[in-house]
RNA sequence: GGGCGGUUAGCUCAGACUGGUAGAGCAUCUCGUUUACACCGAGAGGGCCGGCGGUUCGAAUCCGUCACCGCCCACCA
């Protein structure tokens, strides 16, 4: 016998450890099913579990349980992210606590020390997905690092660079100070900072005296100035175009040139030049030939192009320094408040410089055409569509894709240099020496690239490395391309757009038909969950508190479609609730000997009542099925929950009770078999949001089977909708409701009479509902109400009780003057609407132009409220009267 | 500067594509535990659906516009 209360956390492990035992999450492509594919965003190995992860790994898992019940061959594909910074950072910082540098280490056993690092605590992240009851094909689990897809990597480095799409160059680009290392755009944060304007005057060579004056936000810089450029137009500096100013401190000569990127509505109209620091002014300096002078080292100090009393200087202390020397030259004009945009590394939290350097790129231009189509021409749809434009507007203005990173963890550039700095490209070293033989003649010494790829260049592999490419699999076949791919809208850039390209250049198909974009969780409050706002919300703590399938059903219920989620606990504590009383449900089947029967043909039972449930059974899985299959997950969990509990509980097993509970064997046996087929399709239909639940109930409402509610098939049952006997139940359902509520409103008290009601409405449900009068009258008996009029058309609900024995406790009860006030408050809304209603039916527009049944409908209506009013004015009257 | 999203009950959100008297959960209030469930049951109150225009017989819904909130991208000498 099932407890009475349910309790989460004794049946979660269990039957994940006996999922994961009988290997019910294996794809298998030898049943010959059509396949089902989705690729599971793999978390940074470093990661632990947070909302985010909480709702897409849910949304996955319940597409792969759905589609898996649904009879397709559902491949999931778990693995991690090697996450080459993030996971350097991690163990830099550990061996940092022992008081040991990786500089100290050396290259090579530090990467060994973070292959340790990952055996030992790599794992964390799958066992919280684990817990999650994420069903993924773990046996299939890989790593961006490991020995395939590291072959994948280094193959697809090769063949980029060997077709012109890959080259190395020297440019600018975000260097980060602190981890000394180039990042890419992606990886640079704004942020607004409270910062200075100063305006300096350059004095202009043989100008007798005339200056030139520019403005700056970071005077160090002038150290590296190579010209001032003015707009060709401004009338206040045309004279001075091709002129020179003699840069101060430095001494340096530098022209006047005229460029139409300085605007003179901003600062002086002047600016000066910095193309070894500035990414404007890099294409300024190309465009005039002059030069770019790096003034800064790896650790953003000043370096040895500066004048000697500034060497050394830190970049801050040399912008005091910079400033103090103009100022005491007489060239500093002007300092004023400034707020601007600072760029800054997500991942170190420093400023960024922009820095010249030797750096591989993508030629993400080239590859972004075929993604950009393949959008266009709907081969792969964004849900929701809008995402499409944030898609097209990166793609369509995408800049070269710097994949080099100055740092140990990750793949090693496949590049080796000869003694002359020739580079081979090539997969292994035996095949660089090979080709540089082939070059010089004679066996030279090379030396390898020591920079590592960004970590997205190898996750943009991950639909097709995954399943064994370069290699020719019956995976890669089968599966590729997926289904869909589950992901928030924070990594359409960094990693979707990758994969597209890689997808399409290497497979010539799209990675994956759908990709489903989903909100962002933030807290109650909206905002973002942060450790330093104290606000975040731990999914484990969650799932302990109230139960893992609490949780997923909370993120499934607030996954609608474009807005973020704001996450109340409430709402998980509403979902345990839910869990229970399905849960409470399935104990009243049992304790009625409700036992799922063999074989039982939902279409063949002839009580009324059964007839009726069978056939929202087929309605709400109808509901789920086309819910699902536009990603609304919002809207397949209401349905189930509505069903389950509205229909199901409220309604079902309370006109069952009778039944169950009476002499007629043949209907008991018969609501018997219904009950439990009813609660076991809830339990599938539920399945892939609540799957720890479902299991334990399907388990112990027939010990005997042998099946696992995962394997199950999906119900199927499209024909089963009795009509009769569902508008005869919606009818009842409606007429209790409706005398409910007219005994509230006569704020009539005793409870008593109420649970009479719905006794009366069991005895009717015996009695199989011979007619409506029949249960008008059996309900008003038990309620010792006179009826002095029934009249129940189709649709429609409408009786007149005698008031006299319903009025005279209403007196006693209540304040007349404020029930008089809300009777006539009523009233002329009542009136409002019968005269918005007469006008519109009045209306020869309307009349001529509505579509007949909506013209009917809103006579019925206009009906209705003529009804009401007569209840409302009759009770008024009698409220004088008193 | 460009783009996107949001604005509906006290709170958190559905509904909008496909126009026809506004929905859920939580919270509040009233009543109710002899018989699956108080993590329960029966009810109630609470909304000019952000403002203004337009289309339409009819707009929360479609179109335009404005306001406020949030996010993304770009730029800021």
């Amino acid at each position: 016998m099932l407890d009475k209360t349910y309790r989460p956390a004794e049946i979660e492990a269990k039957h994940y450890e006996l999922w994961e035992r009988a290997g019910a999450f294996r794809a298998r492509p030898e049943s010959g099913r059509p396949p089902y594919t989705i690729m599971m965003p793999p978390p940074n190995v470093t990661g632990s579990l947070h909302m985010g992860h909480a709702l897409t790994f849910t949304l996955q898992d319940v597409l792969i349980r759905y589609w898996r019940m649904r009879g397709r061959d559902a491949l999931w594909q778990p693995g991690t992210d090697h996450a080459g910074i993030a996971t350097q950072m991690v163990v830099e910082r550990q061996l940092e606590a022992q008081g040991v540098t990786r500089h100290q280490l050396g290259r090579a056993a530090f990467v060994d020390k973070i292959w340790e690092w990952k055996h030992q605590s790599g794992g964390t992240i799958q066992n919280q997905l684990r817990r999650l009851g994420a069903s993924p094909d773990w046996a299939r689990e890989r790593f961006t690092m490991d020995d395939g897809l590291s072959r994948a990597v280094r193959k697809i480095f090769v063949e980029l660079y060997k077709q012109g799409l890959i080259y190395r160059d020297k440019r600018l680009v975000n260097w980060d100070p602190k981890l000394h290392t180039a990042i890419s755009d992606l990886e640079v944060e704004q942020r607004e900072v409270k910062g200075h304007m100063w305006h300096f005057t350059y004095p202009v060579e043989g100008g007798a005296g005339a200056v030139i004056t520019v403005a700056t936000t970071r005077p160090e810089t002038m150290l590296g100035d190579t010209c001032v450029a003015v707009h060709p137009d401004d009338d206040r500096y045309r004279h001075l175009i091709g002129k020179h100013v003699v840069l101060p401190i430095v001494g340096r000569r530098i022209p006047i040139v005229a460029d139409e990127y300085s605007d003179p509505e901003k600062g002086t109209g002047a600016v000066k030049i910095t193309p070894a620091h500035d990414f404007n002014d890099f294409e300024v300096g190309k465009r005039h030939g002059v030069e770019a002078i790096n003034v800064l080292d790896a650790n953003a100090c000043l370096n040895d192009s500066v004048p000697e009393a500034f060497r050394g200087l830190d970049r801050y202390e040399g912008r005091k320094a910079v400033v103090a020397e103009m100022e005491r030259l007489g060239h500093l004009a002007k300092v004023e408040d400034h707020v601007h945009m600072v760029p800054y590394g997500d991942r170190s939290g420093v400023v960024i410089e922009p820095w010249l350097t030797d750096q591989w790129f993508v030629d993400a231009k080239t590859l972004a055409k075929p993604a950009i189509e393949a959008v266009e021409s709907g081969r792969t749809r964004f849900v929701p569509k809008h995402w499409e434009n944030t898609y097209f507007e990166w793609m369509r203005n995408i800049q070269p894709w710097c994949i080099s990173r100055q740092i140990w963890w990750g793949h090693q550039v496949p590049a080796w240099y000869g003694p002359d700095g020739t580079v081979f490209v090539e997969e292994t070293e035996e095949e660089a020496q090979k080709a540089a033989h082939d070059h010089y003649g004679v066996n030279v010494r090379l030396e390898r690239d020591s920079d590592v790829l960004d970590t997205w260049f190898s996750s943009g592999l991950w639909p097709f490395s995954t399943l064994g490419w370069p290699d020719e699999t019956p995976e890669l076949q089968r599966y590729y391309p997926t289904d869909v791919l589950v992901t928030g809208f924070d990594i359409i850039f960094f990693w979707v757009a990758r994969m597209m390209m890689m997808g399409l250049h290497f497979m010539g198909e799209v990675p994956f038909r759908d990709i489903y974009i989903h909100a962002l969780v933030r807290d109650e409050k909206g905002q973002k969950m942060s450790k330093s706002k104290g606000n975040i919300i731990d999914p484990l703590d969650t799932i302990g508190k109230y139960g893992c399938d609490a949780l997923r059903f909370t993120l499934a219920a607030l996954a609608a479609q474009g807005r973020d989620i704001k996450l109340a606990e409430s709402r998980v504590e509403g979902y345990r609730n839910f869990a229970t009383k399905l849960w409470n449900a399935a104990r009243f089947c049992q304790i009625n000997d409700c036992r799922p029967v063999p074989g039982f043909d939902p279409e063949g039972v002839s009580e009324k009542v059964n007839r009726w449930i069978v056939g929202k059974v087929a309605e709400t899985a109808e509901k789920v099925d086309v819910a699902l299959e536009s990603y609304r997950f919002n809207e397949a969990a209401q349905a189930v929950y509505q069903f389950t509990w509205g229909t199901f509980c409220d309604w079902y097993l309370e006109f069952g009770k009778p039944i169950l509970q009476g002499g007629d064997d043949t209907a008991r046996a018969e609501t018997r078999a219904a009950a439990a087929w009813t609660l076991d399709q809830i339990l599938h239909l539920l399945h892939p949001f609540m799957p720890f639940i479902t299991e334990e109930l399907w388990e112990a409402m027939a010990p005997e089977r042998a099946d696992r509610l995962i394997n199950a098939e999906w119900p199927a049952h499209g024909a089963l909708v009795d009509p009769e006997a569902n508008d005869e139940m919606d009818w009842v359902v409606r007429v209790i409701t409706t005398i409910r509520a007219v005994r509230a409103e006569m704020n009539v008290p005793p409870a008593a009479k109420l649970t009479a009601l719905l006794r009366g409405a069991n005895e009717i449900t015996r009695a199989r509902l011979y007619t409506h009068r029949d249960l008008i009258m059996t309900l008003a008996r038990l309620d010792n109400l006179e009826i002095s009029e029934v009249e129940a058309p189709r649709g429609a609900v409408q009786m007149v009780v005698d008031e006299a024995t319903v009025v005279l406790p209403l007196a006693e009860h209540i304040d007349i003057a404020q029930e008089r006030a809300r009777l006539r408050k009523e009233l002329a809304k009542v009136e409002g609407e019968i005269a918005r209603l007469d006008k519109k039916l009045s209306n020869e527009g309307f009349l001529a132009k509505a579509p007949p049944e909506v013209v009917e409908d809103q006579r019925e209506k206009r009906e209705e409220w003529v009804l009401a009013r007569a209840k409302v004015a009759e009770a008024l009257e009698r409220l004088q009267a008193a």
